[in-house]
DNA sequence: CTGACCAATTTGGTCTGACCAAAATTCCAC
DNA sequence: GTGGAATTTTGGTCAGACCAAATTGGTCAG
Protein backbone atom coordinates (compact mmCIF):
# COMPACT_ATOMS: atom_id res chain seq x y z
CA UNK A 1 0.00 0.00 0.00
CA UNK A 2 2.05 2.38 0.76
CA UNK A 3 4.94 0.83 -1.16
CA UNK A 4 3.36 2.75 -4.06
CA UNK A 5 6.30 4.34 -5.57
CA UNK A 6 4.01 6.43 -8.28
CA UNK A 7 5.08 10.09 -8.65
CA UNK A 8 1.60 11.48 -7.52
CA UNK A 9 2.09 9.32 -4.68
CA UNK A 10 5.66 10.52 -3.88
CA UNK A 11 4.53 13.85 -4.35
CA UNK A 12 1.38 13.81 -2.05
CA UNK A 13 4.15 12.23 0.85
CA UNK A 14 6.19 15.59 0.39
CA UNK A 15 3.21 17.57 0.53
CA UNK A 16 1.89 15.74 3.44
CA UNK A 17 5.29 16.00 5.16
CA UNK A 18 5.53 19.66 4.75
CA UNK A 19 2.06 20.26 6.31
CA UNK A 20 2.51 18.11 9.03
CA UNK A 21 5.49 20.12 9.63
CA UNK A 22 3.80 22.88 9.88
CA UNK A 23 5.65 24.68 7.30
CA UNK A 24 2.07 26.51 6.35
CA UNK A 25 0.26 27.66 8.28
CA UNK A 26 -3.42 27.01 8.80
CA UNK A 27 -5.28 28.90 5.98
CA UNK A 28 -2.56 29.34 3.48
CA UNK A 29 -2.65 29.01 0.36
CA UNK A 30 -0.39 26.51 -1.22
CA UNK A 31 1.46 27.02 -4.56
CA UNK A 32 -0.76 26.95 -7.65
CA UNK A 33 -0.94 23.35 -9.31
CA UNK A 34 1.37 24.46 -11.97
CA UNK A 35 4.17 25.87 -9.84
CA UNK A 36 3.99 22.39 -8.01
CA UNK A 37 4.23 20.67 -11.41
CA UNK A 38 6.93 22.90 -11.92
CA UNK A 39 8.88 22.29 -8.55
CA UNK A 40 8.40 18.44 -8.56
CA UNK A 41 9.30 18.38 -12.53
CA UNK A 42 6.11 16.98 -13.05
CA UNK A 43 3.16 17.42 -14.83
CA UNK A 44 0.09 19.06 -13.64
CA UNK A 45 -2.15 16.14 -13.80
CA UNK A 46 0.49 14.27 -11.51
CA UNK A 47 0.18 17.42 -8.76
CA UNK A 48 -3.10 17.06 -8.98
CA UNK A 49 -3.89 13.68 -7.99
CA UNK A 50 -1.60 14.01 -5.45
CA UNK A 51 -3.56 17.38 -4.17
CA UNK A 52 -6.85 15.33 -4.32
CA UNK A 53 -5.52 12.74 -1.65
CA UNK A 54 -4.61 15.66 0.30
CA UNK A 55 -8.07 16.82 0.08
CA UNK A 56 -9.31 13.17 0.88
CA UNK A 57 -7.76 12.95 3.71
CA UNK A 58 -8.88 16.61 5.26
CA UNK A 59 -5.05 18.23 5.35
CA UNK A 60 -5.97 21.05 2.48
CA UNK A 61 -9.31 22.22 0.78
CA UNK A 62 -9.41 23.24 -2.92
CA UNK A 63 -11.17 25.62 -4.61
CA UNK A 64 -11.31 27.85 -7.85
CA UNK A 65 -8.62 30.27 -6.78
CA UNK A 66 -6.06 28.04 -4.90
CA UNK A 67 -5.84 25.39 -2.32
CA UNK A 68 -6.13 26.06 1.66
CA UNK A 69 -4.13 24.29 4.32
CA UNK A 70 -6.67 23.16 7.04
CA UNK A 71 -5.92 22.82 10.70
CA UNK A 72 -4.90 19.34 11.81
CA UNK A 73 -7.78 19.12 14.14
CA UNK A 74 -10.37 18.88 11.17
CA UNK A 75 -8.13 16.02 9.08
CA UNK A 76 -9.24 12.42 9.18
CA UNK A 77 -7.88 9.48 10.55
CA UNK A 78 -5.45 9.03 7.82
CA UNK A 79 -3.13 11.72 8.87
CA UNK A 80 -2.13 9.89 12.21
CA UNK A 81 0.09 7.24 10.41
CA UNK A 82 2.23 9.75 8.35
CA UNK A 83 1.91 11.96 11.56
CA UNK A 84 3.59 9.53 13.62
CA UNK A 85 6.30 8.53 11.18
CA UNK A 86 7.54 12.02 11.16
CA UNK A 87 10.01 11.23 13.34
CA UNK A 88 12.56 8.59 13.77
CA UNK A 89 10.58 7.56 17.20
CA UNK A 90 6.70 8.32 17.45
CA UNK A 91 5.49 10.92 19.52
CA UNK A 92 4.48 8.69 22.93
CA UNK A 93 1.55 10.57 24.00
CA UNK A 94 -0.03 10.07 20.81
CA UNK A 95 0.97 6.43 20.68
CA UNK A 96 -0.60 6.11 24.23
CA UNK A 97 -3.94 8.07 23.00
CA UNK A 98 -4.20 5.72 19.69
CA UNK A 99 -3.59 2.46 22.20
CA UNK A 100 -6.28 3.79 24.79
CA UNK A 101 -8.55 4.67 21.49
CA UNK A 102 -7.92 1.36 20.33
CA UNK A 103 -8.81 -0.10 23.61
CA UNK A 104 -12.19 1.48 24.04
CA UNK A 105 -13.09 -0.24 20.64
CA UNK A 106 -12.09 -3.26 21.74
CA UNK A 107 -13.56 -3.18 24.50
CA UNK A 108 -16.92 -2.47 23.18
CA UNK A 109 -16.57 -5.11 20.93
CA UNK A 110 -15.86 -7.60 23.85
CA UNK A 111 -18.78 -6.37 25.48
CA UNK A 112 -20.87 -7.17 22.70
CA UNK A 113 -18.94 -10.04 21.54
CA UNK A 114 -19.58 -11.57 24.81
CA UNK A 115 -23.28 -11.07 24.79
CA UNK A 116 -24.48 -12.03 21.44
CA UNK A 117 -21.43 -15.59 21.99
CA UNK A 118 -23.23 -18.61 21.29
CA UNK A 119 -21.61 -21.36 23.47
CA UNK A 120 -19.18 -22.69 20.72
CA UNK A 121 -17.75 -18.73 19.88
CA UNK A 122 -17.79 -18.54 23.92
CA UNK A 123 -15.30 -21.52 23.84
CA UNK A 124 -13.34 -20.37 21.56
CA UNK A 125 -12.88 -17.25 23.27
CA UNK A 126 -11.89 -18.99 26.30
CA UNK A 127 -9.25 -21.09 24.53
CA UNK A 128 -7.72 -18.18 23.33
CA UNK A 129 -7.62 -16.57 27.06
CA UNK A 130 -6.57 -19.82 28.48
CA UNK A 131 -3.47 -20.14 25.86
CA UNK A 132 -2.84 -16.48 26.65
CA UNK A 133 -2.14 -17.56 30.44
CA UNK A 134 0.53 -19.33 29.62
CA UNK A 135 2.54 -16.80 27.60
CA UNK A 136 2.44 -14.09 29.83
CA UNK A 137 5.92 -14.27 30.30
CA UNK A 138 6.62 -13.77 25.92
CA UNK A 139 5.49 -10.53 25.19
CA UNK A 140 5.92 -11.04 21.55
CA UNK A 141 3.37 -14.12 21.45
CA UNK A 142 1.05 -13.29 23.90
CA UNK A 143 0.30 -9.79 21.70
CA UNK A 144 -0.32 -12.30 18.59
CA UNK A 145 -2.52 -14.21 20.93
CA UNK A 146 -4.27 -10.64 21.85
CA UNK A 147 -4.43 -9.79 18.03
CA UNK A 148 -5.96 -12.91 17.44
CA UNK A 149 -8.65 -12.33 20.28
CA UNK A 150 -9.50 -8.90 18.84
CA UNK A 151 -10.53 -10.14 15.39
CA UNK A 152 -12.68 -13.17 16.68
CA UNK A 153 -14.49 -10.33 19.34
CA UNK A 154 -14.63 -8.31 16.20
CA UNK A 155 -15.65 -10.55 13.74
CA UNK A 156 -18.80 -12.10 16.68
CA UNK A 157 -19.53 -8.69 17.53
CA UNK A 158 -20.41 -7.72 13.68
CA UNK A 159 -20.07 -4.28 14.27
CA UNK A 160 -18.99 -2.56 10.84
CA UNK A 161 -18.75 1.03 12.10
CA UNK A 162 -15.97 -0.07 14.59
CA UNK A 163 -14.38 -2.38 11.88
CA UNK A 164 -14.32 0.64 9.62
CA UNK A 165 -12.30 2.34 12.40
CA UNK A 166 -10.36 -0.50 13.37
CA UNK A 167 -9.49 -1.16 9.77
CA UNK A 168 -8.04 2.77 9.67
CA UNK A 169 -6.01 2.38 12.93
CA UNK A 170 -4.51 -0.73 11.91
CA UNK A 171 -3.13 0.48 8.67
CA UNK A 172 -1.56 3.96 10.31
CA UNK A 173 -0.72 2.25 13.28
CA UNK A 174 0.64 -1.28 12.36
CA UNK A 175 3.65 -0.81 10.30
CA UNK A 176 4.44 2.03 12.08
CA UNK A 177 5.40 0.00 15.27
CA UNK A 178 6.20 -3.32 14.47
CA UNK A 179 9.41 -1.72 13.01
CA UNK A 180 9.97 -0.44 16.70
CA UNK A 181 10.14 -3.42 18.25
CA UNK A 182 9.23 -1.88 21.65
CA UNK A 183 9.16 -4.26 24.40
CA UNK A 184 6.80 -2.60 27.47
CA UNK A 185 6.70 -4.10 30.99
CA UNK A 186 3.04 -4.58 31.63
CA UNK A 187 2.88 -6.17 35.21
CA UNK A 188 2.42 -9.43 36.18
CA UNK A 189 -1.00 -8.83 38.42
CA UNK A 190 -2.62 -6.61 35.93
CA UNK A 191 -1.87 -9.37 33.32
CA UNK A 192 -3.09 -11.83 35.80
CA UNK A 193 -6.36 -9.52 36.81
CA UNK A 194 -7.32 -9.37 33.21
CA UNK A 195 -7.31 -12.48 32.28
CA UNK A 196 -8.65 -14.00 35.16
CA UNK A 197 -11.37 -11.47 34.90
CA UNK A 198 -11.70 -12.13 31.07
CA UNK A 199 -12.09 -16.00 32.11
CA UNK A 200 -14.74 -15.51 34.30
CA UNK A 201 -16.85 -12.99 32.12
CA UNK A 202 -16.83 -15.88 29.25
CA UNK A 203 -18.34 -18.17 32.01
CA UNK A 204 -21.12 -15.64 32.83
CA UNK A 205 -21.59 -13.77 29.89
CA UNK A 206 -20.75 -10.78 31.38
CA UNK A 207 -20.12 -8.59 28.33
CA UNK A 208 -19.80 -4.93 30.75
CA UNK A 209 -17.31 -6.84 32.77
CA UNK A 210 -15.45 -8.73 29.96
CA UNK A 211 -14.97 -4.58 28.28
CA UNK A 212 -13.29 -3.14 31.72
CA UNK A 213 -10.55 -6.00 31.35
CA UNK A 214 -10.04 -4.94 28.07
CA UNK A 215 -9.94 -1.84 28.97
CA UNK A 216 -7.59 -2.23 32.09
CA UNK A 217 -5.28 -4.30 29.62
CA UNK A 218 -4.99 -1.34 27.31
CA UNK A 219 -4.63 0.96 29.90
CA UNK A 220 -1.76 -0.65 30.95
CA UNK A 221 -0.26 -1.72 27.54
CA UNK A 222 -0.84 2.42 26.38
CA UNK A 223 1.37 3.71 29.49
CA UNK A 224 3.83 0.69 29.37
CA UNK A 225 4.65 0.95 25.20
CA UNK A 226 4.61 4.99 25.98
CA UNK A 227 7.22 4.54 28.88
CA UNK A 228 9.52 2.35 26.83
CA UNK A 229 9.08 5.20 23.94
CA UNK A 230 10.35 7.93 26.24
CA UNK A 231 12.93 5.70 27.36
CA UNK A 232 14.09 5.01 24.29
CA UNK A 233 14.08 8.49 22.88
CA UNK A 234 15.95 9.58 26.30
CA UNK A 235 18.66 7.01 25.28
CA UNK A 236 18.70 8.11 21.81
CA UNK A 237 18.93 11.95 23.12
CA UNK A 238 22.09 10.70 25.66
CA UNK A 239 23.63 9.18 22.53
CA UNK A 240 23.36 12.20 20.28
CA UNK A 241 24.35 14.60 23.07
CA UNK B 1 -18.12 19.68 1.15
CA UNK B 2 -20.61 17.00 -0.67
CA UNK B 3 -22.14 20.44 -2.44
CA UNK B 4 -18.95 19.84 -4.32
CA UNK B 5 -20.56 19.51 -8.02
CA UNK B 6 -17.42 18.93 -9.90
CA UNK B 7 -17.57 16.25 -12.63
CA UNK B 8 -15.19 14.18 -10.85
CA UNK B 9 -16.95 14.16 -7.61
CA UNK B 10 -19.74 13.04 -9.80
CA UNK B 11 -18.33 10.53 -11.23
CA UNK B 12 -16.83 9.18 -8.03
CA UNK B 13 -20.23 9.34 -6.22
CA UNK B 14 -21.75 7.34 -9.46
CA UNK B 15 -19.27 4.43 -8.90
CA UNK B 16 -19.36 4.40 -5.57
CA UNK B 17 -23.09 3.86 -5.49
CA UNK B 18 -22.69 1.15 -7.78
CA UNK B 19 -20.15 -0.42 -5.75
CA UNK B 20 -22.28 -0.09 -2.42
CA UNK B 21 -25.04 -1.94 -4.30
CA UNK B 22 -23.16 -4.61 -4.70
CA UNK B 23 -23.18 -3.96 -8.22
CA UNK B 24 -19.79 -5.10 -8.20
CA UNK B 25 -18.90 -8.16 -6.35
CA UNK B 26 -15.61 -8.17 -4.48
CA UNK B 27 -12.71 -8.81 -6.91
CA UNK B 28 -14.41 -8.03 -9.77
CA UNK B 29 -12.05 -5.33 -12.08
CA UNK B 30 -13.92 -2.06 -12.99
CA UNK B 31 -14.56 -1.28 -16.50
CA UNK B 32 -11.25 0.63 -17.80
CA UNK B 33 -10.30 4.14 -16.97
CA UNK B 34 -11.05 4.48 -21.68
CA UNK B 35 -14.19 3.21 -21.08
CA UNK B 36 -15.54 4.84 -18.10
CA UNK B 37 -14.58 7.85 -19.46
CA UNK B 38 -16.56 7.02 -22.59
CA UNK B 39 -19.44 5.59 -20.69
CA UNK B 40 -19.67 9.49 -18.90
CA UNK B 41 -18.91 11.09 -21.38
CA UNK B 42 -16.24 12.64 -20.13
CA UNK B 43 -11.86 12.66 -20.09
CA UNK B 44 -9.76 10.07 -18.48
CA UNK B 45 -8.34 12.59 -16.29
CA UNK B 46 -11.35 13.24 -14.20
CA UNK B 47 -12.56 9.31 -14.46
CA UNK B 48 -8.80 8.99 -13.09
CA UNK B 49 -9.81 11.71 -10.12
CA UNK B 50 -12.55 9.88 -9.31
CA UNK B 51 -10.96 6.47 -9.13
CA UNK B 52 -8.48 7.70 -6.88
CA UNK B 53 -10.98 9.04 -4.61
CA UNK B 54 -12.28 5.54 -4.30
CA UNK B 55 -9.25 3.95 -3.66
CA UNK B 56 -8.14 6.73 -1.38
CA UNK B 57 -11.49 5.54 0.81
CA UNK B 58 -10.52 1.67 0.71
CA UNK B 59 -13.42 1.04 -1.80
CA UNK B 60 -11.33 -0.29 -5.03
CA UNK B 61 -7.62 -1.44 -5.13
CA UNK B 62 -5.45 0.78 -8.30
CA UNK B 63 -3.14 -1.50 -9.85
CA UNK B 64 -1.56 -1.60 -13.58
CA UNK B 65 -4.23 -3.68 -15.44
CA UNK B 66 -6.72 -3.14 -13.69
CA UNK B 67 -8.78 -1.41 -10.94
CA UNK B 68 -10.55 -4.18 -8.44
CA UNK B 69 -13.26 -3.94 -6.16
CA UNK B 70 -12.36 -4.45 -2.79
CA UNK B 71 -14.59 -6.13 0.33
CA UNK B 72 -16.58 -2.99 2.16
CA UNK B 73 -14.96 -4.59 5.60
CA UNK B 74 -11.50 -3.76 4.39
CA UNK B 75 -12.89 -0.19 3.46
CA UNK B 76 -12.33 3.06 5.66
CA UNK B 77 -15.01 4.88 7.62
CA UNK B 78 -15.52 7.53 4.68
CA UNK B 79 -17.89 4.66 3.06
CA UNK B 80 -20.27 4.61 6.00
CA UNK B 81 -22.22 8.25 4.75
CA UNK B 82 -23.11 6.94 1.39
CA UNK B 83 -23.29 3.92 3.02
CA UNK B 84 -26.13 5.05 4.98
CA UNK B 85 -27.93 7.78 2.33
CA UNK B 86 -28.11 5.21 -0.15
CA UNK B 87 -31.91 4.62 0.99
CA UNK B 88 -34.06 6.94 1.81
CA UNK B 89 -34.14 5.63 5.52
CA UNK B 90 -30.70 4.04 6.87
CA UNK B 91 -30.24 1.08 7.74
CA UNK B 92 -31.35 1.04 12.13
CA UNK B 93 -28.79 -1.50 12.77
CA UNK B 94 -26.12 0.48 11.62
CA UNK B 95 -27.20 3.81 13.04
CA UNK B 96 -27.35 1.79 16.61
CA UNK B 97 -23.68 0.32 15.65
CA UNK B 98 -22.47 3.88 14.90
CA UNK B 99 -24.06 5.44 18.05
CA UNK B 100 -22.60 3.03 20.09
CA UNK B 101 -19.06 3.18 18.82
CA UNK B 102 -19.77 7.06 19.02
CA UNK B 103 -20.47 6.40 22.55
CA UNK B 104 -17.70 4.51 23.06
CA UNK B 105 -14.97 7.15 22.05
CA UNK B 106 -17.23 9.53 24.22
CA UNK B 107 -17.12 7.77 26.95
CA UNK B 108 -13.24 7.64 27.03
CA UNK B 109 -12.86 11.11 26.76
CA UNK B 110 -15.59 11.47 29.76
CA UNK B 111 -13.11 9.39 31.71
CA UNK B 112 -9.92 11.21 30.87
CA UNK B 113 -11.61 14.50 30.83
CA UNK B 114 -13.00 13.74 34.52
CA UNK B 115 -9.83 12.67 35.42
CA UNK B 116 -7.51 15.51 34.19
CA UNK B 117 -9.79 18.43 34.64
CA UNK B 118 -8.96 21.46 36.77
CA UNK B 119 -11.95 22.79 39.13
CA UNK B 120 -12.99 25.64 36.58
CA UNK B 121 -13.60 22.90 34.19
CA UNK B 122 -15.70 20.36 36.27
CA UNK B 123 -17.91 23.40 37.10
CA UNK B 124 -18.29 23.91 33.19
CA UNK B 125 -19.23 20.64 32.72
CA UNK B 126 -21.18 20.42 35.80
CA UNK B 127 -23.36 23.25 34.62
CA UNK B 128 -24.11 21.90 31.33
CA UNK B 129 -25.37 18.83 33.23
CA UNK B 130 -27.60 20.79 35.08
CA UNK B 131 -28.91 22.75 32.49
CA UNK B 132 -29.66 19.44 30.99
CA UNK B 133 -31.58 17.97 33.62
CA UNK B 134 -34.25 20.75 33.46
CA UNK B 135 -34.06 19.48 29.93
CA UNK B 136 -35.35 16.16 30.02
CA UNK B 137 -38.76 16.68 28.18
CA UNK B 138 -37.25 18.39 25.57
CA UNK B 139 -35.39 15.88 23.25
CA UNK B 140 -34.31 18.36 20.55
CA UNK B 141 -33.14 20.81 23.12
CA UNK B 142 -31.03 18.09 25.43
CA UNK B 143 -29.20 16.76 22.18
CA UNK B 144 -28.21 20.41 22.05
CA UNK B 145 -27.02 20.09 25.18
CA UNK B 146 -24.80 16.93 24.92
CA UNK B 147 -23.40 17.76 21.79
CA UNK B 148 -21.86 20.89 23.64
CA UNK B 149 -21.11 18.53 26.57
CA UNK B 150 -19.11 16.34 23.94
CA UNK B 151 -17.39 19.23 22.76
CA UNK B 152 -16.35 20.49 26.19
CA UNK B 153 -15.48 16.50 27.14
CA UNK B 154 -12.98 16.34 23.68
CA UNK B 155 -11.09 19.49 24.34
CA UNK B 156 -10.43 18.96 27.93
CA UNK B 157 -9.54 15.22 27.05
CA UNK B 158 -7.36 16.60 24.16
CA UNK B 159 -7.29 12.52 22.60
CA UNK B 160 -5.98 13.81 19.27
CA UNK B 161 -6.74 10.48 18.02
CA UNK B 162 -10.27 10.50 19.43
CA UNK B 163 -10.93 13.48 17.72
CA UNK B 164 -10.04 13.09 14.08
CA UNK B 165 -12.27 9.49 14.14
CA UNK B 166 -14.84 12.05 16.27
CA UNK B 167 -14.43 14.29 12.69
CA UNK B 168 -14.85 11.37 10.12
CA UNK B 169 -18.17 9.68 12.32
CA UNK B 170 -19.32 13.48 12.22
CA UNK B 171 -19.01 14.17 8.53
CA UNK B 172 -20.32 10.63 7.53
CA UNK B 173 -23.09 11.09 10.07
CA UNK B 174 -24.65 14.06 11.41
CA UNK B 175 -25.61 15.24 7.99
CA UNK B 176 -27.67 12.44 7.51
CA UNK B 177 -29.33 12.50 10.81
CA UNK B 178 -30.10 16.04 10.93
CA UNK B 179 -32.89 15.76 7.88
CA UNK B 180 -34.44 13.26 9.35
CA UNK B 181 -35.83 14.51 12.42
CA UNK B 182 -35.64 11.50 14.42
CA UNK B 183 -37.51 11.74 18.09
CA UNK B 184 -36.36 8.50 19.84
CA UNK B 185 -38.21 8.13 23.15
CA UNK B 186 -35.80 7.50 25.92
CA UNK B 187 -36.90 6.47 29.36
CA UNK B 188 -37.06 9.24 31.87
CA UNK B 189 -35.63 6.87 34.30
CA UNK B 190 -32.58 6.13 31.87
CA UNK B 191 -32.00 10.12 31.79
CA UNK B 192 -32.22 10.53 35.67
CA UNK B 193 -29.93 7.96 36.27
CA UNK B 194 -27.71 9.23 33.82
CA UNK B 195 -27.33 12.81 34.61
CA UNK B 196 -27.34 12.13 38.77
CA UNK B 197 -24.51 9.59 38.20
CA UNK B 198 -22.85 12.32 36.09
CA UNK B 199 -23.10 15.36 38.23
CA UNK B 200 -21.36 12.59 40.85
CA UNK B 201 -18.76 12.01 39.28
CA UNK B 202 -17.79 15.55 38.22
CA UNK B 203 -18.07 15.55 42.62
CA UNK B 204 -15.80 12.90 43.05
CA UNK B 205 -13.46 12.83 40.05
CA UNK B 206 -14.57 9.73 39.51
CA UNK B 207 -13.55 8.82 35.51
CA UNK B 208 -14.47 5.16 35.35
CA UNK B 209 -17.90 6.14 36.14
CA UNK B 210 -18.38 9.23 34.23
CA UNK B 211 -17.18 6.97 31.18
CA UNK B 212 -20.17 4.61 32.61
CA UNK B 213 -23.03 7.19 32.46
CA UNK B 214 -22.24 8.35 29.22
CA UNK B 215 -21.95 4.35 27.63
CA UNK B 216 -25.20 3.99 29.36
CA UNK B 217 -26.54 6.97 27.58
CA UNK B 218 -25.73 5.91 23.96
CA UNK B 219 -26.79 2.42 24.74
CA UNK B 220 -30.10 3.70 25.12
CA UNK B 221 -29.87 6.79 22.76
CA UNK B 222 -29.00 4.17 19.40
CA UNK B 223 -31.54 1.89 21.00
CA UNK B 224 -34.35 4.54 20.67
CA UNK B 225 -32.93 5.73 17.09
CA UNK B 226 -32.93 2.68 16.29
CA UNK B 227 -36.49 1.62 17.48
CA UNK B 228 -37.80 5.12 16.23
CA UNK B 229 -36.41 4.33 12.36
CA UNK B 230 -37.72 0.84 12.21
CA UNK B 231 -40.70 2.01 13.08
CA UNK B 232 -40.97 4.77 10.15
CA UNK B 233 -39.96 2.32 7.66
CA UNK B 234 -43.02 0.14 8.88
CA UNK B 235 -44.94 2.92 7.94
CA UNK B 236 -43.04 3.90 4.95
CA UNK B 237 -43.75 0.19 3.79
CA UNK B 238 -47.39 0.42 4.96
CA UNK B 239 -47.98 3.58 2.92
CA UNK B 240 -46.17 2.37 -0.07
CA UNK B 241 -48.03 -1.38 -0.01
C1' DC C 1 -7.44 58.60 2.59
C1' DT C 2 -11.18 55.19 2.33
C1' DG C 3 -14.11 52.18 0.11
C1' DA C 4 -16.57 50.40 -3.76
C1' DC C 5 -16.35 48.94 -8.39
C1' DC C 6 -14.31 46.97 -12.59
C1' DA C 7 -10.77 44.78 -15.55
C1' DA C 8 -6.72 41.80 -15.89
C1' DT C 9 -4.64 37.92 -14.05
C1' DT C 10 -4.33 33.74 -11.60
C1' DT C 11 -6.16 29.37 -10.44
C1' DG C 12 -8.67 25.11 -10.41
C1' DG C 13 -11.50 21.84 -13.60
C1' DT C 14 -11.65 19.67 -17.84
C1' DC C 15 -10.44 18.04 -22.48
C1' DT C 16 -7.51 15.93 -26.18
C1' DG C 17 -4.03 13.11 -27.80
C1' DA C 18 0.11 11.02 -27.07
C1' DC C 19 3.92 7.85 -24.99
C1' DC C 20 5.74 4.33 -21.70
C1' DA C 21 5.99 0.29 -18.63
C1' DA C 22 3.68 -3.31 -16.49
C1' DA C 23 0.02 -6.49 -16.36
C1' DA C 24 -3.28 -9.31 -18.77
C1' DT C 25 -4.44 -11.78 -22.74
C1' DT C 26 -3.77 -14.22 -26.83
C1' DC C 27 -1.48 -17.22 -29.68
C1' DC C 28 1.75 -20.55 -31.16
C1' DA C 29 5.16 -24.06 -30.95
C1' DC C 30 6.15 -28.17 -28.56
C1' DG D 1 -2.70 -29.84 -23.06
C1' DT D 2 1.07 -26.87 -21.66
C1' DG D 3 4.55 -23.45 -21.34
C1' DG D 4 6.33 -19.39 -23.09
C1' DA D 5 6.64 -15.60 -26.30
C1' DA D 6 4.14 -11.89 -28.77
C1' DT D 7 0.30 -8.79 -28.65
C1' DT D 8 -3.11 -6.12 -26.56
C1' DT D 9 -4.94 -3.79 -22.70
C1' DT D 10 -4.39 -0.90 -18.79
C1' DG D 11 -2.72 2.40 -15.54
C1' DG D 12 0.81 6.41 -15.01
C1' DT D 13 2.50 10.41 -16.99
C1' DC D 14 3.21 14.27 -20.00
C1' DA D 15 2.09 18.43 -22.96
C1' DG D 16 -0.75 22.07 -24.44
C1' DA D 17 -5.14 24.10 -24.60
C1' DC D 18 -9.79 26.18 -23.09
C1' DC D 19 -13.28 27.67 -19.67
C1' DA D 20 -15.29 29.55 -15.44
C1' DA D 21 -14.61 31.21 -10.98
C1' DA D 22 -11.79 33.53 -7.70
C1' DT D 23 -8.16 36.62 -6.72
C1' DT D 24 -5.73 40.64 -7.46
C1' DG D 25 -4.73 45.23 -8.66
C1' DG D 26 -5.95 49.56 -10.20
C1' DT D 27 -9.25 53.19 -10.71
C1' DC D 28 -12.38 56.46 -9.36
C1' DA D 29 -16.01 58.54 -6.57
C1' DG D 30 -16.92 59.98 -1.90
Amino acid sequence: MSTNRSLSNEIAALLRGEILDQRYREGDRLPSERDLAAHFNASRGAVREALSQLEQIGLIDIQPGGARVQSLQSASIAVLGPLMAKDELPDPLLVQQFLQTFGALAALSAREAVQSANQEQLNRMRELVVRMSTLKSNFQAMTQQWHTLLELLTEIADNLVVQLIGNDLKAQFVEQMIGLDIQPQIKKSVLDEVLGALKQCLMEKDGSRAATAVTRYFDALSAAVAAAITARRVELARQAG
